[in-house]
DNA sequence: CATGATTGATGCATTTGAGGTATCATGAAA
DNA sequence: TTTCATGATACCTCAAATGCATCAATCATG
């Protein structure tokens, strides 16, 4: 194939037009390169495409196929073209978003409701995980951008503030505390905590353990649960307590009642965090659109 | 769009090898036209399509996106090309065939089975039609090729000769004739015959009446019917005679029988005709391959 | 019948752009 | 550090595309 889309072009204005003239001019070029670049494409195929009878111009069985065809191609060609810069500018493309509890339970949904409502074309593919897992998922480019609990400081990422939120305890409703409107937290030093694995909530754990030291006590869990969904089934089982942030509430279930804790202000940040060196339109349109709604701007 | 389907089919080759060099080798162009063309693919869709490290050549999404159009682009394109030759050279088509009674009583159905055979890409629409409207339709553009009872000489058309058979006569078995192995044409002098009407089957009367005339009388006709068979019908049902050719016997029908026609020598010819200075490849073939089983070459 | 108008093709000069060779800049490997 | 591999750049050459002027054929018209 020894001609190119300009050809095709060409041949299509003739085809629709059946008159070089105005075929001419409706391209903008002049009448022999035209009937020059059809003389070409002829050639090139070894196939007649039209009969010039020096007053009308026919197609060809040939040519009518050749027409068909070529119409085809300019419109998958059209096609491809605004798909690709759809792609490019992030108007289309998938996004996979990690998230936490925490940030499923507070500003995330609405962050993402919002953004699809922006972006119809972008496909989110949200991956429930905890802060440690998401982090090695980005870094293996398994993830675009990850909700998790910060502060997190990692060489060639950037990240940005979706929300900070007080510290709650959550007990049941049978539960000495449960009449309180605050607690200190100090109250807390010979209660038995309901809360997740050590290595999976590693990042609350950075919040907690130095807040209750700070308190001067430890606090002694006794029980696991994997999510705060899971935790909060034992809290509401009579089990015993745990410290969760205002989201919570979101989460509530009957029987559970959440206090402040108003000693504690301390708050526990979720960011959001990507990969800074692979960029490409969605991911970029979405950061746009989280730094615009971050509570830091 | 100011790029042609040469930088497309140097995309996909990159994309496909993620490495210029080896794209170029592909290609069989030098490294440096192979980076300017798919910079200046980038500059014209206003998209990276490639990561450069240097060291490593990544695709974009967008790019992903690009070369799945492209690789669609370049498949309709070569499918395009080699279906629009295939047009032009008669392997795929539509040929409109008319035929007359005669025609496909005769050699007709082995005509088009032997071309259906060697040309399978070829949709033959076949249409019953008598002489007279086949030239009619001939001239309008309404059909390829007539199969005709000849001669028939026409300005700016071609023919070919199908077939000549002998005249027979028919009777019905009740008939004095009908214990005869053959007869003379004048016996039929008085006799009644079935035929169809005349202008339908004016070229078959150019050669009845004025064998006819020369045996010394003019055939009584006393009943019409459209077609052979229903002439044959007719003459089945005792209305009285006809006179076709030999390829009757094809449609033959119990109670009928017919007699060879002793003295006379002409035969009724059927010839395939067509338009000389409309031509297209499907035709081109069709032509070719009647003329080689043609009984005069 | 002659003339003018219309239409696609052709000749020639000019411009555009695609290709090749040599070389550079950069980053990884030894 | 040196060496090697890789893509980008500079510069030149040549083919292809374009425009202008003109030709040849055909049709309409007076």
């Amino acid at each position: 194939m020894k001609f190119g889309l300009r050809h095709i072009r060409y041949f299509i204005a003739v085809a629709e037009e059946l008159h070089f003239r105005r075929a001419a001019e409706r391209l903008g070029i002049a009448q022999p390169a035209l009937s020059r670049a059809i003389q070409h494409l002829e050639d090139e195929l070894g196939v007649t495409l039209f009969l010039r009878s020096n007053r009308h111009v026919t197609i060809t069985e040939a040519g009518k196929t050749f027409l068909q065809g070529s119409q085809g191609v300019m419109n998958a060609m059209e096609h491809t073209v605004n798909n690709t810069k759809q792609v490019h500018s992030g108007q289309i493309g998938i996004l996979r978003v990690g998230y936490t509890d925490f940030a499923i339970a507070g500003a995330l949904p609405n962050l993402l409701k919002g953004f699809r409502t922006q972006q119809a074309g972008v496909t989110l593919q949200p991956h429930h995980d905890v802060t440690t897992d998401q982090l090695l998922k980005l870094e293996a480019g398994m993830l675009d951008v990850g909700f998790v609990t910060g502060p997190v400081v990692k060489q060639g990422f950037e990240r940005c503030l979706i929300q900070k939120e007080r510290f709650v305890c959550v007990v049941h409703e049978s539960h000495p505390f449960s009449a309180r409107s605050s607690i200190q937290l100090e109250e807390l030093a010979h209660e038995d905590f309901v809360h997740g694995p050590a290595r999976d909530w590693e990042h609350f754990y950075y919040y907690l353990i130095p807040l209750c030291r700070r308190a001067g006590f430890v606090p002694r869990i006794v029980q696991e649960a994997y999510n705060s969904d899971g935790i909060l089934g034992l809290v509401a089982s009579g089990m015993g307590i745990t410290v969760l942030t205002e989201s919570a509430n979101n989460l509530a279930r009957p029987g559970l009642k959440s206090i402040p804790i108003s000693n504690v202000t301390e708050r526990l940040m979720t960011v959001a965090i990507w990969k800074s060196d692979v960029m490409n339109g969605v991911k970029k349109m979405f950061i746009d659109y989280i730094r615009s709604q971050s509570p830091e701007s």
